[in-house]
DNA sequence: GCCGTTTTCGGCCCGACTGTTTTCAGTCG
């Protein structure tokens, strides 16, 4: 709400535009809040509100009339006058507040509904300010929002499933409660939610469901599984076995379908039948102990392997020969690469703030890496300001003794390929990470030969965000990826896997291509905020998925290797 | 509308890019 009334301001005029800055600010801070607001004020009341940065007396005033009435003034008013659905409408790339309340001015669109029959009719292009391009581009837009629509980020999904299934625990109804599906596989986004119960009342674990607080409505309730419409917006099934079936369901709910069928194949071959109660014999024995996964997999002469692997691309061969690889684990991550302080724009961590958190989370190392100066809207750092965060790490660094912070920065890749810093400065640096962060929508020629002239400047150590993807919002850039690995590896530089949970970036895809490379990877948690450096295991997730061991990651190994690997 | 303090007002980010124009508005980051 308070992210269209700053829409709305904005379309009042330009001598409201800081009022506009002042709501995106406040929305802001609350959509990247840990805990629920309504809790907040419930225990801190208006004070608390008060306390988030961005939010004053007034922004505070209509979060509370909210809460206690379910109605804001303000955005009420506003609609009134611009009765239009930014919030849907503006999820369109390319579309901001200005056009959408054009459309509506003058072929009355409010929503996206009345935007495709005008996209039928071909009415946008006619329109002043739009052109044939325009209406394509919109066209476009829709599509790709569709094609995304329907599944969520993982990271907004896991917390959601490990919420509901920690309920359960609690709740005394339920012996072991277990997370599978697409969810457990780590996936980067998930289309619903499977969570699998063991528990002897049955009819009482169901009815706590279904009245559980996140829980819209039921679609389905019977005495083994129940399907419910989450408030978030995904659909989640319960599924309830007994105790000695719980290690064949948990294989079979994990998934994914492709695999099932393979591990079925082969255990028909050796004259069984499995199925979610178990594996059986010809005489119908369950010849599985029944309640621990492995058990199944060993009785088909197969090796167990992490859920992230079950996605049917040579695993399944693999485990019959016994070669399934250790994988790398979150806690073999010593090290956090991609981290930003307060000394430039879009971050308010301190060092000491970075510093506990890592150490809570079992790190040992970061690397400091705010952005560089063409990030104006971040306040970007150059040469001389970083100079001066560097002498601030080395005096944080001479109180430390079990932790060390390096110097590095998020540099930009400029449009003809080179660094927006120079080498003196990149000299200092412990390590360079570099990314794109302008022009990217340039032609794939264009792009694969910026990227490619970057990495063969000799002066990144790790390519950060690599395909600048938004998942569900943003198409990766086109580039020939071939070309930019075959470059990194001639450069000695590490791939990141960025593990905000809107970027996974490299994707487990892509991972899987440039390891063939031989490359190495950092996985990293581009941390904006401190509850960031928990997005780590979502990183490893993707890791896992392309079958990355240890020794695979530069920053899974303590301060002095990480270092010496970027020696050049 | 928020914030910090050189504190109760003045400052708040601003350039690139796109598609539309023919000098710019809108969007993005």
């Amino acid at each position: 709400m308070l992210d269209e009334i700053a829409d709305m301001l904005d379309l009042e005029g330009v001598e409201r535009r800081f009022e506009v800055l002042a709501y995106r600010k406040a929305a802001q801070t609350i959509s990247a809040l840990q805990e629920d607001i309504g809790e907040l004020y419930k225990k801190r009341g208006l004070e608390g509100l008060m306390e988030l940065p961005g939010v004053g007396k007034s922004i505070a005033g209509s979060i509370e009339e909210y809460i206690n009435t379910g109605h804001m003034g303000k955005y009420d008013d506003f609609k009134k006058r611009y009765p239009v659905d930014f919030k849907e409408l503006t999820k369109i790339q390319g579309m901001g507040a200005r056009k959408a309340y054009k459309l509506y001015k003058a072929l009355k669109i409010r929503n996206m509904s009345d935007l495709r029959k005008a996209l039928e009719k071909h009415k946008i292009s006619k329109l002043e300010g739009f052109g044939e391009q325009s209406e394509e581009q919109i066209r476009k837009g829709i599509d790709f929002l569709e094609r995304s629509g329907g599944r969520m980020l993982l990271g907004n999904a896991l917390p959601e499933a490990e919420a509901i299934r920690d309920k359960l625990v609690a709740s005394g109804l339920a012996d072991k409660v277990l997370i599978c599906g697409s969810t457990r596989r780590m996936r980067e986004t998930v289309g619903d939610l499977d969570i699998l119960i063991i528990s002897g009342k049955g009819v009482k674990v169901m009815d706590f469901i279904t009245k559980m607080p996140e829980v819209s409505s039921t679609i389905a309730r019977g005495p083994t599984k129940t399907s419910v419409v989450l408030k978030i917006g995904l659909n989640c099934d319960f599924r309830l076995v007994e105790r000695k079936s719980f290690g064949a369901a948990v294989q079979y709910f994990t998934g994914n379908k492709d695999h099932n069928v393979k591990v079925r194949e082969i255990a028909i071959k050796k004259k069984y039948k499995l199925n979610e109660y178990g594996l059986f014999d010809r005489k119908g024995k369950n010849v599985a102990s029944g309640e621990d996964e492995e058990d199944i997999y060993k009785k088909l002469g197969m090796q167990w392997m992490e859920p992230p692997m079950r996605e049917n691309r040579g695993e399944v061969e693999l485990s019959l020969q016994h070669k399934i690889p250790k994988l790398v684990q979150l806690e073999d991550i010593l090290g956090d690469m991609h981290v930003h302080s307060r000394h430039s724009g879009d971050s308010t961590n301190s060092f000491e703030e970075i510093v506990s958190e890592a150490k809570k989370l079992g790190r040992r190392y970061a690397g400091i890496t705010d952005h560089s100066k063409s990030e104006y809207m971040n306040r970007g750092l150059d040469e001389k300001q970083y100079m001066k965060v560097f002498a601030e790490i080395d005096k944080a660094n001479k109180k430390l003794s079990d932790f060390t912070l390096l110097k590095s920065g998020e540099v930009d890749i400029l449009k003809d390929g080179s660094l927006d810093i120079n080498r003196k400065t990149l000299d200092e640096m412990d390590y360079v990470l570099a990314a794109v962060h302008s022009g990217l929508k340039d032609p794939k020629e264009k792009m694969t030969k910026r990227i490619v002239d970057a990495l063969n400047s000799g002066q990144i150590d790790i390519l950060g965000h690599p395909t600048g993807r938004l998942i569900n919002e943003r198409e990766p850039l086109l580039a020939d990826m071939d070309m930019v690995f075959e470059a990194a590896k001639d450069n000695r530089v590490a791939m990141e896997i960025n593990a905000q949970p809107s970027r996974l970036d490299l994707n487990d895809e892509n991972v899987i291509k440039a390891k063939k490379y031989g490359l190495k990877f950092a996985i990293d948690t581009d941390s904006h905020r401190i509850g960031h450096m928990q997005f780590m295991r979502y990183g490893v997730g993707v890791a896992k998925r392309a079958w990355l061991k240890k020794e695979d990651i530069v920053n899974a190994t303590d301060v002095g290797s990480f270092l010496k690997f970027f020696k050049k």
